[in-house]
This record gives structure tokens, C-alpha cells and sequence, in this order.
DNA sequence: ATAATGTAATTAACATGTTAAATATATGCT
DNA sequence: AGCATATATTTAACATGTTAATTACATTAT
């Protein structure tokens, strides 16, 4: 990679003017975040597939198992879904009977959403699953490594 | 956060019982990525909404910009989108005279793909006003940890 | 009480994400 | 040459992403 073939950048900037070029894509921060999400994600997905869940259905499924039931808009902050996605979702869960939404009786503006037996039962059957992939990414990257970038991406997010 | 206020994680689960249980959001890799990317691309989205351009259009037009005429398969990989996403992306930019498309003459199979001198104008704008978001990041952040950042980031993807 | 304002969820419209199938062109084999 | 196979791109169908508008219910102020 990188043989200098590339063309100049942009034809027309003088070759020392850094300043006005973008940054290298390989040391962009958005673009190294979806590479590296990319990467690690094509692991798991094949395996959620195979259940017949999406990402984003196993990461609503998946807080519901977690937290209980919620309503609306604090699952689609956890699952970080938007609110529109989060209602077209909600409709195939709940004709899958993966989900169940009842209406809240002290607010019936908010709709509040649970699991049935059955997700948990797809729950139980993707866990280890997923943590056995998991596995093999901390015996291959490394378990401190692992950490250190969990704890950086934590840190960005908070920023 | 956490005040002691979560249900127990699945209502069927022995609370000593480890291994079943999905690991908790706030350190699963694939989520953590997420989340980031999502954090530090609000701080660019509405900067491109400015110029009319969402993310994906604007990682098209910067590669192309980077690395001079491509064809769409290497487009799409560079740029991080998938083949039949860039398609029709590539029509819209077409209308737009950001890109031009043109046959390979050695493989007719191939579409080579350029930025016009709209488009360089459009980078031109954008890049002083992306370095200086980037600029703030780094200001807050350090520029260190983004560099550790990084480094994680591209080790993660070569797995 | 009622009007104004605020909030939760949904709907609408258009964009990209994703997988599978179709199309056009190249390449390899006999 | 002609056929089988491979590759690049596009199309199709359905999913989610994104922003703006709408609907229904709550809250606040008068």
C-alpha cells in the first residue's frame, strides 16, 4: 500500500501546504471508528443471523434482557436506535412475539416495552454464542489491550 | 447511573451465575465503538449538513479527493460504503456535478469514478472547518490519547 | 377550567445498509 | 471459436438512519 502511485492531493495545493488538506483518512478518527467497528462486527454478525436478528434488533432485545422494561425513549437511547427506527422495529418484534408494549398507566403518552419468554430464550442461546467470539477477540488482541480501548472509547464519548 | 435501581438480569438467571449472562453494555466492544463514533460524529454531522453533504457523501467525495480517480469497487472500500449504496449515491452526485463517472476503456466492466472542480471547491471549504472541529478534539481530549486512539483502532481492525 | 406550551411517540419522505439476483463484460478452457 | 466460469456493477426488496411534521397526552399559567 502506498507504493506512490497516489495522485497529489488535490491537484491544485502546492505539495507543503499542510494545512489545507484534509487529514489522511488513516489517522481520521470517524473513519478509523468505522473501520474498526466494521471489523469487529463482521464477527458477530454472521452468528446473529443465524438467529434471525439483525445488529440493531439484537441491541434492543439485548437492553431489554438488561435493564427490564422501558419505555420507548430510553431504549432507543440505550440501544442507540432512533425513535422512528425504534417504532418500525417494535412493530416486527412484537409480530415475532419477541417483544411485548403496553401503555403506561400513569402517562399514557409512553409505551412501555418488555420481552416475552421467547427472547430470553434467544437471549440464553446467543450469549454464549457471543461470548465465545469474544473470547477468541481478547485471546487475540489481548485482554489488557482490550481494556485500555474500552476505557479510550468511553473517554471520547463522554467528551 | 447504576444507583442499585436495575432489575436482576433476566428474571430467571441465579444471580451467581456468571458465564450466561451477555456481558454488560458499558464494556462490549461492538456497542462501545458505536456509541463513540456516534458522540464525535455529532460534533461533524451538522458542519456537513451545511454543506449539503450527509457522512457518507462526504467520505466519497474526500477519497476521491485523496486518491484521485477510483473505480467504484475501490471507491466503496475506501469510503466504507457498500457497492449498492454507492450506486445510488453516485447518481444523486452525478446530478449534482460533484463526481464524474466514465467506462474504463481496458474493462468495460469497470466505472472510474472523478470529483469535479465543484467538488474540490466543496473539500476546499470543508477542510479548514473539519480541522478546526478536529483541532477542538484533540484540545480536550489530547492529543496523545487520541494518537493511543488511533493506534488501538487500527490494531483492532486488522484482526 | 381553559388556553398555551411542552413532551412522547408515531408518521412521512427520502437516504443509506444489507442481502440476493440480474446484467454485462472478461477470462480460462477445450 | 465457443462454452463455462469469474468479476464489476447495477437492480430489487426490505431494513434502518435521518430530519421534519403530526398526533396524543401532560403540564403550566392565567
Amino acid at each position: 500500500m502506498h507504493l506512490g502511485l497516489d495522485p497529489l492531493i488535490g491537484s491544485n495545493a502546492a505539495p507543503s501546504d499542510e494545512a489545507i488538506r484534509p487529514r489522511q483518512t488513516r489517522r481520521s478518527l470517524p473513519i478509523a471508528l468505522l473501520r474498526a467497528r466494521e471489523s469487529v462486527m463482521s464477527k458477530f454478525r454472521p452468528m446473529l443471523n443465524r438467529h434471525d436478528l439483525n445488529e440493531q434488533q439484537w441491541r434492543v432485545i439485548r437492553m431489554l434482557g438488561e435493564h427490564g422494561e422501558l419505555d420507548a425513549s430510553q431504549l432507543a437511547e440505550k440501544a442507540l436506535v432512533l425513535a422512528p427506527s425504534l417504532t418500525r422495529m417494535l412493530k416486527s418484534l412484537k409480530a415475532r412475539k419477541l417483544i411485548k408494549q403496553r401503555v403506561d398507566k400513569d402517562d399514557k403518552r409512553r409505551s412501555l416495552i418488555s420481552i416475552t419468554p421467547e427472547a430470553q430464550r434467544v437471549i440464553d442461546e446467543i450469549t454464549p454464542e457471543s461470548a465465545a467470539i469474544y473470547a477468541e477477540i481478547e485471546a487475540s488482541f489481548g485482554k489488557a489491550e482490550i481494556e485500555k480501548l474500552l476505557d479510550l472509547l468511553e473517554a471520547v464519548t463522554k467528551l
